[in-house]
DNA sequence: AATGTAATGTTATAATATAACAAATTTATC
DNA sequence: GATAAATTTGTTATATTATAACATTACATT
């Protein structure tokens, strides 16, 4: 029963988070490398930040951490290190959170839809082509031109429900 | 060439918004009085500013405008009266914008989906059973339990393509 | 090294939203 | 109708999210 479409899947107990924080870092180095533009010291940091768990993060949190660790001390560096990364696309933002969390699939072109556990916090990113398609049929239907979606389910993750 | 599923569609240059925005605050008062909740003069008329257009509205715009009417003078008296307009299903925030719309059918329990015209800024209101039907799908092959959804389309209406 | 460009620092402020408690208004009960 | 209870609104203060504007530093190219 596999599933494509699903980028960053909800995580099992067994979830091997370093070497997943490690495969996220090494992506971002080559997006960086062939798109031809910086992965500073900052930007990393604020990804690996970002990438610390799988909840969506707050940029006041980051910029809480960085301070602490003596990088970056002020709003402005947070916000631009998280535009970079929004727009190299190696991060999401959550509209409905606030918030952002590490893209799935960053060396992939793609659209995401979000789900958000209300619970554990935890979200899962996927990019089904059934959901795109159905919206793109229908946007299309009203002579509408789509430029971007914002796709976020809130509800309560498979573990969260077994309880 | 009906089209059910759109609650609130653009509007053409003969949209008769005096009668448009009447109809609103008649099933806004209908479903209040059903609801057992009362439509106060203040509540009542954030909801006929926010219907002033089909254009999303911030919460700070109308904060201004009740100042210069001499009612509701800082930001809770809004956000308060936002809130029970949001929860009555009257209006809806568009989480991409921080804004909010009336709601093209108050009377009718449902989930939406937004069309968002970057250019013009109106915004159509959809709510669409192939949409939720796919999303649903999905959302429940994952065993993931929906409660509520954010489905924003940003782009260009029918209008602003032709020019 | 000199120069231009990109990145970051710094200060200030804008924009969005809520907490906490007081006063007024409405509703329910006597 | 007077009183008590509940709801709504007022008021002050502050939290949260984000950007503007300009200075400085780091890096890349010549």
């Amino acid at each position: 029963m596999a599933n494509d479409s699903v980028l960053m899947p909800f995580k099992d107990r067994d979830h091997a988070h370093q070497s997943c924080l490690e495969k996220a870092l090494d992506q971002a180095v080559k997006n960086c490398e062939s798109s031809g533009v910086r992965l500073t010291p900052l930007r990393r940091r604020v990804l690996e930040l970002i990438w610390g768990s799988h909840m969506p993060v707050k940029a006041y949190d980051l910029l809480d951490q960085l301070r602490d660790e003596k990088i970056g001390s002020a709003p402005p560096t947070v916000y631009r290190s998280l535009d970079f990364l929004l727009e190299e696309g190696l991060i999401h933002k959550l509209q409905s959170l606030n918030a952002y969390v590490g893209c799935g699939e960053p060396l992939k072109h793609h659209t995401s839809q979000f789900l958000i556990c209300r619970d554990c916090g935890e979200v899962a990113e996927m990019d089904d082509p059934d959901i795109q398609q159905v919206l793109s049929r229908k946007a299309e239907s009203l002579g509408f031109q789509v430029l971007d979606k914002t796709i976020e389910i809130q509800g309560l993750c498979e573990k969260c429900i077994a309880g």
